[in-house]
DNA sequence: ATGCTCATTTAGCGCTTGATCATATAGCCT
DNA sequence: AGGCTATATGATCAAGCGCTAAATGAGCAT
């Protein structure tokens, strides 16, 4: 029976101390997505094999870890490069929704985004008001734009109106719907993404073709 | 200066055992439903006006009164009478789902089921699930049935299988995901609700015009 | 091998939490 | 008015929480 073969005597592994942050961070992030940002640092620190006062060396608060966890898991996922993708009118519009949603998906349809995004609506929807906002001027108008020129409609130079936002907001929402579905109700979801949304959009820009007319009736009313 | 006009002397107002568990366990639904299940008893009694150990003479445990919440908020919320309203097939499809969603958001789509709904999901899903499981056997099938009709497609006798009911699942989850925007994420939705489900439900019945066949290629190849 | 540095642990403080029990008093019955 | 009942409160416990400070020892330089 060896010094440490018992629980009394830990292993004390000693790391430079970036390597330990970046594992923290991760530990952290798994588990705060898992128990919420009420989950304690004893059982975070459990679950890395370390004590819980050694968190206190690489962050000075719970809040501190908390706040780099938000930053870690929500910065740099969202891409510029997504809304010159869905106006290259040389593709058609059913190829470029779902090459955006591709990537959309590998890019934040991942449990810990789903789940902390979650966790983060609940307790202070801030982040989530200011997402939300990200995507309804940068994304939204533009997918309004494409779906009425695809429509062979002329596209409003005031933007959208709310009814129309909300039109493409459904789709939207419809498809990360299926995302918390899965990570966070943890139901089995068994058909392929790509197939799915191929459907959805396609359901989508054929609606839309003798939809979008009527929706427009009350920003342009027939002379 | 009265005796209770300064905070020591507080109003003791003895009422029926029936009546207080009722408003502990309202207060208990609007606490939990803002704060999740880690709320305190000690913020939830503050808020009731009276002190904590009395929840302790309503409700044998936190446990307990969590579990009432759970009950009250989810029960009877389901009407079986949505299932025979959506297979009338003497009234259009797109005005049965029109009055099936307005019914559903009625019962569901309120703040405490949605936010308690959410939190139920993120802290065990089990819950989620069920419910699930219940949308998933009673109302899937039953709206992939009429949407095949009313597309003049014979419905399947094995019934629908998983791509179909992902296919109208995204219409269901889209509305839903509104209501998580308002109640969860609180941010204004400025369309009026009945108006914007009459949009997204005529633009999936067009689209499923052209899009259902495709989609029922595989349970049906051609010969 | 030996000593030094600092990453890591052990011990524990102050506070909050769910839960318990004896005490006090509101409100009905007579 | 006076007494009884049981609703409501005050005091308090044990466990768990975020966080701190001193002790320890792993791993490098020499």
């Amino acid at each position: 029976m060896t010094k440490d073969s018992k629980a009394g005597a830990p292993v004390r592994r000693r790391l430079a101390p970036a390597e330990r942050e970046r594992q923290i961070l991760e530990g952290a992030i798994a588990y705060f997505s898992e128990a919420g940002f009420s989950g304690q640092t004893r059982e975070l620190s459990r679950r890395l094999g370390i004590t819980q006062p050694l968190l206190y060396r690489y962050f000075p608060s719970k809040q501190a870890l908390v706040e780099k966890v938000y930053q870690t898991v929500f910065q740099g996922r969202w891409n510029p490069a997504w809304i010159p993708l869905l106006q290259d009118r040389g593709v058609p519009l059913r190829d470029r929704l779902i090459e955006f949603y591709r990537q959309y998906a590998q890019a934040t349809y991942r449990p810990e985004w789903i789940r902390i995004y979650m966790h983060a609506g609940l307790s202070d929807p801030t982040l989530n008001q200011r997402y939300i906002r990200l995507v309804r001027r940068e994304l939204l108008p533009v997918m309004c734009a494409e779906v009425r020129h695809h429509c062979g409609l002329a596209v409003a130079t005031d933007g959208p109106d709310e009814q129309e936002i909300e039109f493409v907001w459904h789709l939207h929402g419809g498809i990360f719907y299926q995302a918390v579905r899965r990570h966070v109700y943890r139901t089995r979801v068994s058909v392929d993404f790509q197939t799915h949304v191929g459907l959805v959009v396609d359901n989508f820009l054929a609606g839309a073709q003798s939809v979008y007319p009527r929706l427009l009736v009350k920003t342009a009313p027939d002379p």
